[in-house]
DNA sequence: GTCTATAAGTGGATAGAC
DNA sequence: GTCTATCCACTTATAGAC
């Protein structure tokens, strides 16, 4: 959760920064609900019990608000990611564990909300933003290509690991336009049916 | 492409809306590159040589001009996956004609820009709105999904034809944000790799 | 660190002449 | 059908008091 991808502090005192948090969480939040474009300072202001003119004091502007959305989310499905990899050396084991990490990132973590602003609202970042995040997206797309890599080396998926790649996390992310949590089907259930889908030739390891 | 998308024409004389078609094409474009909340009308009337309150003679807010782009795209791909099913009776052939449709629509159609459109400014649409383009968006997946749920009938795939359907547009959706035609990989051939990720169990038909 | 007040600019949309 | 001119609501961001 808590890693070097939050930029701002200025060197100052070490756990002032709650509200900052507390920000970057509802602007998450907002952004996906409403866009990036539609949400105003106001809003985002008022969400944390501020008024707008304070908000500038925790962000320079409103894009750092969206890096910090975009950053914090990011990293910690690397992060998530990459402990996974080191612990599940068996490559079917681990590509699905990466599935199940990433699925469930979306649909109940900060990182759902912060995929989401990464996907639909990308086209607001100027083009220094757009540089930053796209080097944590390839840091993270690095990692499923370490593990599609190993399963089709070990034959258990057929086809080019970069096609694949971007299918996979393609079906997955847009997976956020329609499926809600706390519905008719538990998370857990759908993840599971979502999974044979990706990879039906994934032989489906036994889960107690 | 021509169809009962288009809304707004207030049955005046037949064929004087050039104009407005020009300015849903480029408008298409625009909301693309930039966003639909990032494009002006002051710039998509520059876009067609013109001032921008006369784009208000055209369209009556902007809003108008967002779900003309969407509507009109999204029923071009209707219209064409509505033939292709009624002419391909063969449940493998029939789902694999609906992949490339879609595919080829993605890339160089005007579906492509539409589809963009529906997908990252759909929160930019009111709720009538949103009602107005998810009817479409329904009839087009259940287009889709006479083709899966035959193809599953047939043995040529396993699972969930709903799942399988949402999982499958949303690879393909997805790829808009990274694909780009004209670059080293012809798209054909783009074309016919993602087939086979996203349908490795279909047999390759024959393709002269 | 938060407030109030406001600057400075941009957006969508309208009115009326031509 | 297009232009010019303009309204006005609203946005991000700043300044300075507390």
């Amino acid at each position: 959760m808590r890693s070097s991808a939050v930029p701002n502090p200025p060197a100052s005192r070490p756990s002032d920064d709650g509200r900052r948090n507390a920000l970057v969480l509802v602007a998450a939040q907002l952004f996906r609900e409403q866009g990036y474009e539609r949400t105003t300072v106001r809003e985002l202001a008022a969400a944390v019990g501020l008024q707008s003119g304070s908000l500038f004091h925790h962000f320079r502007n409103k894009e750092q608000i969206l890096l910090a959305v975009m950053a914090n989310g990011i990293q910690s499905v690397i992060d998530e990611g990459e402990a996974l990899l080191h612990a599940e050396r068996d490559p079917a084991r681990a590509l699905e564990g990466l599935f199940r990490l990433h699925m469930n990132s979306l649909i109940h973590g900060v990182g759902g909300n912060a995929m989401h602003a990464i996907i639909f609202d990308w086209r607001s970042l100027s083009d220094a933003g757009k540089c930053r995040i796209r080097e944590l997206g390839d840091a993270y797309e690095a990692i499923w290509h370490r593990a599609i890599t190993a399963a089709v080396d070990a034959g258990l998926v057929a086809g080019d690991p970069v096609l694949i790649r971007k299918y996979v996390l393609g079906g997955m992310n847009h997976m956020v336009r329609w499926y809600k949590p706390g519905g008719r089907v538990h998370s857990d259930i759908f993840i599971d049916e979502m999974l044979k889908v990706a990879f039906p030739e994934l032989v489906p390891v036994e889960r107690n």
